[in-house]
RNA sequence: GGGAGAAUACCCAAGUGGCCAAAGGGGGCAGACUGUAAAUCUGUUGUCAGUGACUUCGGUGGUUCAAAUCCACCUUCUCCCA
């Protein structure tokens, strides 16, 4: 199977510009590519996550990644898919961002001579003079069409500052400037950056009059038609710092019924007919295919051992299991102590399962707070030092463990 | 530049002087049922202290015994006209 069947299969094509060209370029692995990162946080999602996959594919199949860091974009915000305004970051943070988001793709894509390359817009961007810009790429954009682009209408309604509307050149100009100065011939990118992307082939065919090609990847949505990767507690983040091995690994187990097969294709290496296998599964046979789907992309985010352990610390949280090794945990100081014990609310707050005491005293009079498998039916349960020491588990509701020691 | 309007809790959205910690919906959390699923049903959803206190309705001041609600100014956004 060629690289543009397998990617036609996962289903991670949204829209081409030109399938026969761009099937061939990519399957000879003749196309140079990049996609764009803004750095919006300090570090990359699982959106993020299925870009790089993609990339890895590419490069696999002997095409040439270009990572494009938005430093300079950043600076503006893009518009699309958003009904506010995204607020402005300073130049501080875009930096910092920026690095933190190099230091994570490293371990994806393998950088170097004749491998992939990684740009910083910055680089060009914020050196660009005005009325130069104006005159040798605002000539080119019509802002009729501009506002019949999709990722403007939507904020035809709500607003739209000028600075926003300025994104589209921006990263048509980006695309511009990787053609003339990477050979950079293809663009890829979410969905949403379909008219972006547009736009840039645009200006390149009207300065250059070259033909370049664009394609987006379809976004990761769940059977209810929402963007995945998002929690309530925000983004399910690759650093393990913001999204832990274990809670990285059970975000993927507990993915719902009619997502797992899609999740599996879209992001996973497991080879396909591999995946079509499970398509037989029912019932609750397909929490083997969960399993896998977890493992599978907890290995490729945080590595082989992270993974199992993961899977680990799930089989003794939910299969009664004894090792518990590795389930989230918190050190309590022992000055948070009074004659040697702590209040069960304290101690949950402090360990960060709930956000307040009001909502610690919530859950007990509704019975969710176990300690050690037992319920907690009272507000002055309290936990000894002596318990501490040995690690004492704490569960809250049906999923969330934790454990405190001193 | 002129005119009209809006800003309410995680989100949407009621509320136009006391009965407002603030309706309703969504989302979240917990319970039941399950397969660590979905759907459904129940409870809950500002903070702190056990039936009370405190802080909240864009911001700052003011009127009043009493303000989300009235007034002034400011900020941001939307719409109409130029």
């Amino acid at each position: 199977m060629t690289i543009y069947d397998e990617l036609v299969a996962r289903g991670l094509i949204a829209q081409v510009t030109d399938e026969e060209e761009i099937k061939e370029l990519v399957n000879k692995g003749e196309a140079t590519f990049y996609i764009g990162f803004d750095p919006t946080a300090d570090s990359l999602h699982v959106g993020h996550f299925m870009a790089l996959c993609l990339m890895k594919r590419l490069q696999m199949a002997g095409n040439k990644p270009v990572v494009l860091i938005g430093g300079g974009t950043g600076y503006i915000g893009d518009p699309s898919g958003r009904t506010d305004m995204r607020s402005m970051m300073t130049p501080e943070i875009i930096q910092h961002n920026s690095e933190c988001f190099k230091k994570q793709m490293e371990k994806f894509i393998e950088f170097g001579e004749n491998k992939a390359i990684m740009v910083n817009n910055a680089d060009w961007l914020l050196d660009l003079n005005y009325i130069e810009v104006l005159r040798e790429v605002g000539a080119h954009f019509s802002v009729n069409n501009m506002l019949r682009a999709e990722c403007y209408k939507q904020r035809m309604e709500k607003g739209l500052s000028f600075l926003e509307l300025n994104y589209m050149i921006m990263q048509a100009y980006d695309f511009y400037y990787l053609f003339k100065n990477h050979g950079c011939n293809m663009q890829f990118g979410g969905d949403d950056q379909w008219s972006n992307m547009l736009a840039g082939r645009e200006l390149i065919r009207r300065k250059l009059g070259e033909n370049s090609y664009a394609m987006t990847i379809t976004l990761l949505l769940n059977s209810e038609g929402n963007k995945m990767g998002k929690t309530a507690s925000g983004a399910v983040w690759l650093d393990p710092d913001k999204t832990s091995p274990f809670e990285f690994y059970q975000y993927w187990r507990n993915v719902d019924d009619a997502d797992v097969l899609n999740c599996l294709r879209m992001l996973t290496f497991l080879p396909l007919e591999q995946i079509n296998e499970m398509e037989k599964w029912e019932g609750s046979q397909l929490n083997e295919a969960k399993e896998i789907l977890a493992v599978e992309l907890t290995t490729l985010v945080h590595g082989q051992e992270e993974a199992q352990k993961a899977k680990q610390a799930a089989y003794a949280l939910f299969k009664g299991g004894t090792d518990d090794a590795n389930m989230p945990s918190t050190q309590i100081d022992s000055s948070l102590l009074t004659d040697d014990a702590i209040n069960i609310m304290d101690l949950i707050v402090e360990c960060g399962i709930v956000p307040s005491k009001s909502e610690a005293r919530r859950l007990i009079k509704q019975g969710g707070l176990f300690v050690e498998d037992a319920k907690v039916e009272s507000f002055d349960f309290s936990i000894t030092k002596a318990q501490l020491a040995d690690g004492v588990k704490i569960r809250k509701g049906k999923k969330t463990y934790h454990k405190a020691f001193i």
